[in-house]
DNA sequence: ATGAAAGCGCTAACAT
DNA sequence: ATGTTAGCGCTTTCAT
């Protein structure tokens, strides 16, 4: 069987019809000094000789192709596929198509496909940056191309784009008052690379949080790594070694607190009443565990739509905001039960 | 300041050095005629202005415009987005890059987003039908187009494309003999609609397994609804009102058998014991379930990658082909300890 | 080894 | 109300 046919364009339409190219056109369009019988005319002989408009000739005259690009660490996780998620919906509405990009956490693939999507493939870029990055250079050269930017949950300072965030400071803070008012005191933090805004942001709503009770977090307090389930893990086993264990842990990532809760189960810890424990993220899996896992929401679809309607406007001559969105504290069986 | 500057073309970089705009072409193509001199003049003169070609022009002229995509029932299932990783990973190697549309398995967001897919945005396109589609002809209009197509999981006769699946058939078959060989003898099944082919091909390998060891399904015994967890709650609660209680309840979702399991705990049915359950797809969540759930594991990623390649190659002439995955049978808590 | 020129399919001034 | 024409930025024959 053939693959390809010849594609029927509107001089074809044209040629059927005994009229100009641009009658056709315009026809298609609803231009409003084309005649309705003609309208109607041509339309239904488009239709009739399966006609469809070429995407890349219309883009290529109008400059502009309605597509969004999304770039994020890695699909496959449910916040960012949630985000994209939103975003798709809210384009989808405004006839914009979603290329997706995966990062990997690393700089090196940021870089590349920053630059890919430079070559005029999308009209705006949306995207969270890699946990790998440390220099922006390649975020603002979008700017060089024409391409607005808009930048979700993690963030930079010195990048020109829109943001949109949870507020993490106020994220930790809560968590933190509230193992405070669980009766914890010796609360340890499991933070991530302090490059990275929301981590860092969340590590110092934990500072903040101890400090309104009198209480300074020695440095063995605080761990510094990936965010992976085999780091909460480990850093379960150095807390289980220590002399002097905390009463309560205060992990940055879900994952990190689903390892090292794990890590307690196994070893007999009682949760919460010896080790209260609190993630982020809210995953889905936290409120499966038995403990449920206490954490924050961060309403990731919500951000994308947010992030989405942001781009819209901006490609409709709006300028940047940032917005932020106030997360949410959920707490369940890992942290107790006393409400404050 | 200023959102859109010039663009760089090949005319400017002509004009600065001289020479026309076909040598320019030529000489960042690497063409053979071009002098090395020529050439690194050429590039090294691209780069200094920033120059980026223009995708939307190179694609009209080549009529091709190295992107594939992808149509999901929703990106927020671990299945799917498993599978889009792998697929972006792919053809992302082959200098493609992957649109996302999400039918939210409804049969008329499916039309509209092949329709849309027609005009020449895509070079190929890798679906999983949308659980609402019971006629299948929008997917053999992108035959017309010259659009090749890849089915993953969800397939169906009669469409003229390349599949990947697994095995659902041996999947639910194995299921069920290892259900059996704990004992169990009474094992009812919640099916998905049959107009879907995985679920029916489960099912045929559910009646088959109990066939061999003289056991007739009763009517009453399968359950035929959607694939949420709600109505795995649902289930169970009907379930619970009967007279004559199955020994085990296989699911063709994990998220159904999720409902069941919570709902039968809460009730205080003792899992496995009293209540056998296996569900489908290995869903990450299953292993942090107590007791932790059985599945098939149906290698969702590998799923991507395969359909990726077929369809790559496909472009590059090759005809179709099936390709079927051995799932793997993944027994946890919930279906008891008895190795067969 | 390089240039001139046509044209991919469409849109939109500028005619009429 | 409809037609003519000039590109959008690039590739590629054909010429030199």
């Amino acid at each position: 069987m053939e693959l390809k046919r010849k594609k029927v364009s509107i001089y074809d339409i044209a040629r059927v019809l005994n009229i100009s190219g641009s009658t056709v056109s315009r026809a298609l369009q609803d231009h409003p000094a084309i005649s309705t019988e003609m309208k109607a005319l041509v339309k239904k002989t488009a239709k009739e000789m399966n006609y469809k408009p070429n995407t890349m000739a219309v883009n290529l005259k109008r400059g502009k192709c309605n597509t969004i690009g999304v770039i994020v660490p890695n699909i496959n996780r449910n916040f960012f596929a949630s985000a994209i998620e939103g975003i798709e919906e809210e384009v989808n509405k405004m006839g914009y198509d979603v290329l997706i990009c995966q990062s990997q956490d690393q700089y090196e693939k940021e870089k590349k496909v920053i630059g890919s999507l430079s070559q005029g493939k999308v009209d705006g870029v949306i995207a969270s940056i890699a946990a790998g990055t440390r220099d922006y250079a390649h975020f603002n050269s979008l700017e060089e191309y024409g391409i607005p930017l808009v930048l979700f949950d993690r963030v930079a300072e010195g990048i020109n784009a829109g943001t949109v965030t949870v507020d993490d400071y106020r994220g930790a803070y809560r968590v933190v008052k509230h193992l405070c008012a669980q009766g914890k005191r010796r609360i340890f933090h499991y933070a991530g690379f302090q490059h990275v805004s929301v981590w860092r942001n969340r590590y110092k709503g934990y500072v903040d949080a101890l400090k309104e009770y009198g209480i300074e977090p020695e440095k063995e307090w605080v761990f510094v790594g990936n965010i992976t389930r085999e780091e909460g893990e480990a850093t379960a086993r150095k807390i289980l070694r220590m002399k002097n264990r905390p009463d309560a842990l205060f992990c940055t990532s879900d994952f990190v607190a689903l390892g090292a809760m794990l890590e307690f189960l196994k070893n007999g810890v009682r949760i919460p009443e010896e080790m209260a424990i609190c993630g982020f993220a809210n995953e889905p899996f936290d409120e499966l565990l038995r403990p449920s896992l206490s954490s924050v929401d961060q309403f990731s679809k919500k951000m994308g739509q947010q992030a989405a309607r942001m781009l819209l406007d901006r490609l409709n001559g709006e300028s940047w905001v940032n917005i932020i969105l106030d997360p949410e504290l959920i707490v369940r069986e890992s942290s107790g039960m006393i409400t404050s």
